[in-house]
DNA sequence: GCCAACGTTGGC
DNA sequence: GCCAACGTTGGC
């Protein structure tokens, strides 16, 4: 069964660019915790919007996740995890923040609801209508 | 630049 | 164990 998620990067930091030119990237600095259970429960294959946050505010490609979690070997003690991803697609129309607000489907949206949450769930719903949003098929 | 949300820290 | 103070994230 695959799962669908939406993890956020600051362009300025990381940006989708610099993923599809290094191919598999380690999706580390997570360091929350409700963002690293669901690091946890990533599993190979599954799909990840790439949103970028403070620039942009859009999902602007699709990642797939290469390796299930392990330690971050960027943080020092504290048992946080990284998982490996695997740029994917871009999307043909990034999706703005903006664009989802508008749509009362997607009030629910971890990404709405919890908007500090770096790594959060998207429903297997949202994927569908953000994909065709994004002139996407996945 | 400001502010809301929310996580963390430290005093009691 | 509670709660005020503070720091960080991220949208506006």
């Amino acid at each position: 069964m695959t799962n669908y998620w939406l993890i956020k990067s600051e362009p300025d930091a990381f940006s989708w660019d610099q993923q599809v030119a290094n191919g598999i990237e380690p999706w580390t600095g997570v360091r929350n915790h409700t963002a690293k259970l669901n690091l946890k429960a990533m599993k190979k294959g599954d799909f990840c919007f790439f949103y970028h946050s403070n620039i942009g505010k859009e999902i602007v490609g699709i990642v797939k996740v290469a390796k299930e979690a392990y330690p971050d070997p960027t943080a020092e003690a504290g048992g946080w995890v990284c998982v490996d991803m695997k740029a994917f697609k871009p999307l043909k129309h990034a999706v703005t923040l903006a664009a989802i607000k508008l749509d009362t489907r997607f009030t629910d949206m971890a990404l709405l609801r919890q908007s500090r949450l770096s790594v959060g769930p998207v429903s297997a719903e949202h994927w569908a209508m953000l994909c065709e949003m994004g002139g996407v098929h996945v």
